[in-house]
DNA sequence: GTAATATGCAACCTGGAGGTTGCAACTATG
DNA sequence: CATAGTTGCAACCTCCAGGTTGCATATTAC
């Protein structure tokens, strides 16, 4: 369940779109290693969990980066590091006391 | 490559042995969904990454969570979250401008 | 010694993620 | 309209992580 930027090629994806600037499937396959159908089918995926936003544009189709998750992911890793703050004094307390 | 805790057999594990007392295979076998080899090959892989410590016993073998990669996990989290912090405050800069 | 317990080892099975190929459909351009 | 460019759809392939089963090995209990 590796559902989203655990991949090497999604992860270069994300990179590539955080750029700011818009692309079509084809311009993002022209900096990939591999098949456009490869990027078409991981677009959908980044699309489906709401990290990447396509809309059609004449025969083309541009993908953008969606940054409002980026911030949620960024409150999250807050929230997260809070918690693994205690966790680990607790941790702590236990072992080396 | 999924490589740790992706998974949520050997979270459960992680999970279980942060209580602090050193387990049997068999004991952790007990409390999961899976057969005890499924559990001694995740055992195995934690140990492998340093994340859990196995020693003979008598006839068992007792696992017990090694603290020191979770602290590091905790400095590793503490610094991307620092990086994220830059990273989203440069792409709120490039977004919301 | 023998039986029961706890583990190790090895072969095998399976599902799904990541890729590829081939073809059909739509759009722009002349 | 014909043609080239951009995408969608579907079938197929391969690899490997997670699991299982069966048997071998060690250790304790009796």
């Amino acid at each position: 369940m590796c559902a989203a930027l655990g991949d090497e090629t999604r992860l270069s994806l994300v990179a590539t779109l955080s750029g700011g600037e818009r692309r079509s499937i084809a311009e993002l396959t022209a900096t990939a290693r591999v098949t456009r159908q490869a990027i078409s089918k991981h677009l959908r995926v980044l699309e489906s969990v709401g990290l990447v936003r396509g809309a059609r544009a004449g025969r083309e189709r541009l993908f953008e980066l969606d940054p409002a998750p980026m911030r949620e992911l960024g409150d999250y890793l807050g929230r997260v590091s809070a918690q693994w703050d205690q966790a680990l004094s607790r941790l702590k307390a236990l072992v080396e006391d």
